[in-house]
RNA sequence: GCCUUGGUGGUGGAAUGGUAGACACGAGGGACUUAAAAUCCCUUGGACAGCAAUGUCCGUGUGAGUUCGAGUCUCAUCCGAGGCACCA
């Protein structure tokens, strides 16, 4: 009987739900195993086969963990909140909650025809007030600690404010403190709380009207519609991700992530060890001490100007009269520009003189400050010294306004480009003369510490992040303003609701959409308008998961203990600095305050590739209505028009239904090769705009879900890219109908004999069991399927009938394809579902190939192998290494004096 | 510019330092069929020799090197992908 994967599926689906088959539960006697996905943003498109790549793989190995007897959690759920429901609502006056479960009902829909085993009683969704109550939660317990750096981990602010009263802290004294009034005492916190709200540039989005995170943006524009983005200093909402920067670069060594990944990280990251100096400064008469940061304390000697960044706080106080009006032209001209435009000039070097002069703390020599936007005011203190003999950006300017250069490292050429490298003999430089430049910046250290002139420093380029945005679509913050000072909501006042709005647009005076909210006040107070932004839900929902309904705890202890953290993480590269980073410090930031029992969220990562899609083009003569074949388009002067590829086949269009898609086509005429029209092509996006989406549905109605889950991961290895092509899918169908077919024959569905297996089956099944638990381990499943594709063609070539091979086989494919394989369960007579039958155990001697490989050693040394059949004997072994003629080629001038057959298996050849 | 990757047939891709190209697609040929679909079988990196079984040589971006032996290790170089980019 043939396979109907139509009535099979639908019936297997409707049997895990009504028999709860995904439903787990935490059991102590069983170990765990934690695989998640990362969830989506159920966006209005619905999925494309893009999508299910990173699912399918790590649905398989749920299933395959849980055959081997884990108690697996795979759970699934939503990223709810997100910018285009919210401009959706704008324009359509929808309530973004309404587009949102449509569209979450529409992707539920579409995972579920794909057979995955999530568990979807724990279900999560970021926009569910019973879930954003604990993101709430977290950011109120975040206000309410503070980074200790000499216990390295946050602390609650209480044990700050008792430390400022006794003893004080930092430059607050307990007499400050005692004389402050609430409100500076609320801004003294604010300079220690991990949640805090303050002054900074932002990335302002004016196309969005909100900010955005560095990780939002890129080249300059929002990630999130590609509008331009500038640098704003505003007020807003920060966390104090930077505290945690030295942790987070440390325990990335503890990770399985991918060297790529990691190193993104650590790029992020950006730990940079260098020097602090102070440098004396003139400006009209006035002095005024300013520090700068240098990684080559070394170059001291060839500092020849100083540069301040535009926005440093320095800039007033060390612009000369005489220079004012100069200095406040380019500091406009600065301002200016936008995000895009700095990015886009960044080979132009501007600048303008300041009138004040530096003096160098070791030489004792003037050299003029000068401003120029190449010096960035968020990095180390917004000043540097400048050495253009030995800094390319410096020389670069130092070329544009004529100011000296001089070098300092022997024999190196600055006439042409500045000298960087960190090597070679030091000279010009005092004390360092004659020292190797690695040396000399130790020496350099030393010195500037050992003389009161600075001392030893590290710089993070990770900033902290911005959590504030101007939105309606997020979760409000549990933060009022008593007499406008930030307060925190009681913990019992959470989840603190999004209300109802009448508009999601911004108000009219600018404000964002919360402030149109009536009565949006706590006990007479106003509450805070901002929300927070997308990544505040996704950075603690995997502990969520580990107890999805508990009331009184994010996780409760218990269920904490038992999961720990997730095992294996499977999703893509684009979270690498933003999702990746903000969940490993909010996890780190749990642990700290011992609401959590693991440091590091996600033990093991693999990132998915991106599928691609693949257009199709036809050419139209311009000025007419005909179109030409791609290998013909040469000849003539043509627009290239996207085609939908559903009427395309193979690259051959399907003219009549190309003729009835659009009116406009309907009496097109074509310029053929060899009758057919062949279309061009291309790997683009996926994406509506170029016709080139492709459903999973579609796959599922056509082929069916097994099939496009096994596809998908012939495809090649889940890391990489490429783009979809359904060429190959008659290969896994048919793959899929031969294993149906050593089943059943014409008549029955099922008939397996008991008949003994002999020596060959059994080695054909075990092979089979050893590569497959080889690779889902290494992630290489296409290679596993593979495997299975030869044994199948193995036993149905033998016409293996036998229970004892076939039933195993069953079990071992049902993470691949679950439908049929329950199927085939059933039939060969089990009640349970497939899902709680057991691996099959492997047996190496059932699977030992009949030849045994014998390594070969030139007087001891392993050299090569050789095989013979297991039943040969030494002196036949012997026999076969002295016949083979690259011996002789090898040993060119030798010859073999003796070959040693050791019972051990070990050939030996002494040479003479 | 810096960091991380990768480069293998017509295509997707296999190969713990040990027979390169598994498996699949596509293509060509054949069987079954009134026919089609489905199914099955054979050929399929290149060149050369042979009636043939088969054999020989060349082949993993390029050039060196280590090794008895390199797609795999080392160095250089070219090209592609991803990330970072005035981070001092």
């Amino acid at each position: 009987m043939e396979y109907d994967f139509k009535s099979v599926e639908a019936k297997w689906q409707s049997y895990w739900a009504a028999t709860g088959q995904f439903k787990v539960r935490e059991d102590p006697s069983r170990p765990k195993f934690y695989v998640l996905d990362m969830f989506p943003y159920p966006s209005g498109a619905g999925l494309h086969v893009g999508h299910p790549l990173g699912y399918i793989a790590s649905d398989i190995i749920a299933r395959y963990k849980r055959l081997k007897g884990f108690n697996v959690l795979h759970p699934m759920g939503f990223d709810a909140f997100g910018l285009p429901a919210e401009q959706y609502a704008i324009q359509t006056g929808q309530h973004p909650e309404v587009t949102t479960e449509r569209n979450i009902a529409r992707y539920r829909e579409q995972l579920d025809r794909i057979g995955f085993c999530y568990d979807w009683d724990r279900e999560v969704r970021t926009s569910d007030p019973e879930f954003y109550k604990w993101t709430q939660w977290a950011f109120l317990k975040m206000f309410d600690s503070w980074y200790d750096p000499r216990k390295d981990k946050a602390c609650p602010i209480s044990e700050l404010v008792s430390e400022i009263e006794t003893v004080g802290y930092d430059d607050v004294t307990p007499q400050m403190w005692a004389a402050a009034d609430a409100r500076t005492r609320s801004d003294i916190l604010m300079r220690y709380r991990i949640a805090y709200q303050g002054e900074t540039s932002v990335n302002w989005c004016e196309g969005l009207g909100t900010v955005l995170a560095n990780d939002e943006v890129k080249d300059g524009l929002s990630v999130r519609g590609g509008f331009p983005v500038e640098q704003k200093k505003m007020t807003q909402w920060q966390l104090r991700v930077s505290a945690y920067a030295d942790r987070l670069l440390r325990s990335l060594d503890t990770l399985d992530w991918s060297d790529s990944l990691k190193e993104m990280q650590r790029n992020w990251i950006g730990k940079s060890e260098g020097t602090e100096m102070v440098f004396d400064t003139v400006c009209d008469g006035r002095h005024k001490p300013v520090t700068i940061f240098t990684t080559r304390a070394d170059t001291v000697f060839g500092v020849t100007f100083m540069v301040l960044a535009p926005e440093s706080e320095l800039v007033a106080d060390l612009t000369s009269s005489g220079q004012k009006a100069e200095v406040e032209e380019y500091l406009k001209y600065v301002a200016r520009k936008t995000e895009r435009e700095r990015l886009a000039q960044t080979k132009s070097v501007t600048g303008v003189f300041s009138g004040s002069y530096g003096i160098n703390p070791m030489t004792g020599k003037e050299v003029p400050v000068w401003i120029s936007e190449y010096v960035l005011s968020g990095y180390g203190t917004g000043a540097i010294m400048a050495v253009p003999a030995h800094d390319a950006r410096d020389y670069a300017f130092a070329r544009k306004f004529g100011l000296p250069i001089v070098p300092i490292i022997e024999g190196c050429d600055v006439s042409e480009q500045s000298f960087d490298a960190k090597e070679g003999v030091m000279c010009n430089s005092g004390f360092l003369d004659g020292m190797q430049v690695k040396d000399a910046i130790e020496a350099a250290k030393d010195y500037v510490e050992a003389h009161g002139i600075g001392h030893r420093k590290t710089n993070f380029r990770l900033r902290d992040a911005i959590f504030s945005r101007q939105r309606y679509w997020g979760e409000p913050f549990p933060i009022y303003y008593k007499d406008g000072i930030p307060t925190p909501l009681p913990e019992s006042e959470l989840p603190l609701r999004l209300p109802e709005i009448e508009s999601y647009k911004p108000s009219a005076n600018g404000e964002p959409p919360l402030a149109r909210a009536k009565d949006w006040t706590y006990e007479g107070c106003p509450l805070e308008t901002s929300t927070m932004p997308g990544f505040a839900g996704s950075s603690a929902y995997y502990l969520r998961y580990m107890d999805p309904h508990n009331p009184d705890a994010l996780v409760s202890r218990a269920a904490d203990e038992y999961w720990r953290n997730v095992d294996l993480y499977v999703g893509g590269t684009e979270h690498a600095t933003g999702h990746l980073i903000y969940s490993r410090f909010w996890n780190k930031f749990l642990y700290d305050l011992g609401y959590v029992c693991e440091e590091e969220p996600f033990r093991k990562l693999v990132n998915q590739g991106m599928i691609q899609g693949r257009s199709n083009f036809v050419y139209r003569i311009v000025g007419t209505n005909r179109f030409v074949s791609a290998g013909l388009k040469s000849s003539y002067e043509t627009t290239e028009i996207h085609v939908d590829i559903r009427l395309v086949h193979n690259d051959r269009l399907d003219i009549e239904a190309f003729r009835k898609w659009r009116p406009e086509f309907a009496d097109a005429e074509f310029v053929l090769e060899d009758g057919e029209y062949i279309c061009g092509w291309a790997v683009e996006k996926m994406s509506k705009s170029m016709y080139n989406v492709v459903n999973p549905d579609e796959i599922c109605d056509t082929y069916g879900a097994d099939t496009l889950r096994l596809y998908e991961m012939f495809l090649g290895p889940i890391e990489q890219s490429k783009p979809w092509d359904t060429k190959g899918i008659d290969g896994v169908s048919r793959f899929l109908k031969k294993f149906w077919r050593l089943f059943s024959d014409r008549d029955s569905a099922v008939s397996v004999t008991d008949e003994k297996p002999d020596a060959e089956e059994l080695k054909i099944l075990h092979k089979l069991i050893a590569k497959e638990q080889e690779d889902i381990e290494n992630f290489s499943y296409n290679t596993t399927i593979s495997a299975f594709m030869i044994s199948v063609n193995e036993l149905g070539a033998r016409k293996c009938r036998k229970k004892e091979i076939l039933e195993p086989l069953v079990v071992m494919l049902s993470p691949f394809a679950p439908h049929m394989c329950e199927e085939l369960w059933h039939l060969l007579g089990h009640e349970t579902s497939v899902m709680d039958a057991k691996f099959p155990e492997y047996v190496p001697s059932y699977a030992a190939e009949d030849n045994v490989t014998y390594p070969v050693q030139f007087n001891g040394k392993m050299r090569f192998t050789v095989e013979m059949p297991r039943s040969a004997t030494p002196a036949e072994v012997e026999a076969k290494v002295r016949a083979m003629e690259q011996t002789a080629r090898w040993s060119a001038g030798k010859s073999v004096v003796k070959v040693i057959v050791v019972p051990g298996r070990i050939i030996n050849i002494v040479l003479k």
